[in-house]
DNA sequence: GTAAAACCTTGATTTGAATCAAGGGGAGGT
DNA sequence: ACCTCCCCTTGATTCAAATCAAGGTTTTAC
């Protein structure tokens, strides 16, 4: 039985489990994995590691909420993505070069699982399925990046709202109704664009009877005007 | 020895083996893939595959340019990537999903050797140093992708053109003078831009004395300036 | 429960860069 | 060498969104 070294708990294989990317691996391989992870508890706000600090090894969301962002000089924040429990973060120094391409903070308290660089690295080379999940992972992310460059660069403000909405309504069961996740400021900076644009923007929306916007509630009131506003639209 | 099955002709180990996703393979993968290798001409302008297609195995340009890009409904168009000699694209479909998330076009008259997926994928999951190798260049690209979010988000042009001369100086080894390889219409497309900008850009840059621009040779006047510029910087 | 602190909205103004428009210069083909 | 086409430059104008400014509202903390 393993013991986590720096909680000294027994780490639990049951989480380990439900995690994605260690879908297909065996109890003995698991197990190993238990052996090596430590579980770090962060508050609302923390920062789990910065942009250009060495990286030694891969984090995963166990339960809360982080975000992945860059800074400039002046204070701007551009966030790249967003990860909740199971998600797996902090893998591009394993693999290359030595320090993160940038920052991770806690949106929420948050539990996070730590897995040291080498024995992980001993693992995945020795572990094909392993390997090939996490091919599948950063390929998954590599294809995200293209849709957010495609945004940023080829579409207006109003088509990347329309299009994170319309995301946040395939990822939540509730079809007709979203709830945003994250404070519309944090919406700001993950959609490349200010609180005070957001804000005239979902007022616009509603105006033309796309959406209703009750505080943390969005009501799609035309999902087919919020595509064709996606894809090419100019809004009013 | 192996066959091209497509044109029938022997196809060489020694290319494979300066390309560095394969390097630290044995002799025996090596004449594998050969094995299992395409190799196609492509003449200056060609379309290799388009965004949405669905991706059945790895390409890897042997010689020429190639450009990676998204273009928008009306047409504008945003470079993602632009690859030479031993560089590989076309991986994200092979571990996730079916479709590519970008288009793939020569620049150049190029040769592209194509690795069908089955089989690549059987080699990769036999072959540590394979695996390890994509990893590492997945993760290489990933990093790229996040310097090229922050700088459509956070940087302005100016900053961004900077950025770009900056990085041709690094790659050519030719300190204080710097060599465009490709045109200013694609250079516009690369860094989020129109044509009219990046002459007013570098015109701007050549008045405040950090540039001197010939046609297609740049030489650089200030570097500190440039990188200052690069950084926060705005421009005059 | 109340105070403080975030967060959000709305309006006025500025600004960086796109677009529209037209003319100039090179490179490639005949 | 000449013509044509493409690429590039320069100027005038427009436009989307940022910034500046101030007031209102929700959330959090004590």
């Amino acid at each position: 039985m393993s013991v986590n070294p720096i909680t000294g708990e027994v780490y639990r294989i049951d989480i380990l489990k439900t995690i994605p990317l260690f879908s297909g691996l065996t109890g003995d391989q698991l197990k190993t994995l238990a052996g090596i992870a430590v579980r770090m508890a962060f508050k609302r706000g923390e920062i789990i590691f910065q942009d250009g600090d060495n990286g030694n090894g891969i984090y995963i969301v166990e339960s809360g909420k982080i975000k992945i962002y860059k800074l400039s000089l002046d204070g701007k924040e551009q966030i790249l993505h967003i990860f909740g429990p199971g998600h797996t973060f902090g893998e591009v120094p394993v693999f290359q070069g030595k320090s993160f391409p940038a920052s991770a903070m806690t949106l929420e308290p948050s539990d996070i699982v730590f897995l040291p660089r080498d024995r992980f690295v001993d693992l995945i080379s020795t572990t094909p399925a392993l390997s090939m999940n996490m091919l599948a992972d950063l390929s998954r992310r590599l294809r995200a990046f293209t849709i957010q460059i495609e945004a940023l660069s080829l579409k207006e403000v109003p088509a990347r709202l329309a299009a994170y909405i319309l995301t946040l309504s395939k990822e939540q069961k509730t079809p007709g109704q979203v709830r945003l996740p994250i404070s519309k400021a944090q919406l700001a900076n993950l959609i490349g664009t200010t609180p005070e644009t957001i804000s005239r923007m979902l007022k616009k929306m509603g105006d033309t009877g796309l959406i209703d916007v009750q505080t943390k509630t969005i009501d799609i009131l035309d999902k087919d005007g919020l595509i064709e506003l996606s894809e090419s639209g100019r809004l009013q």
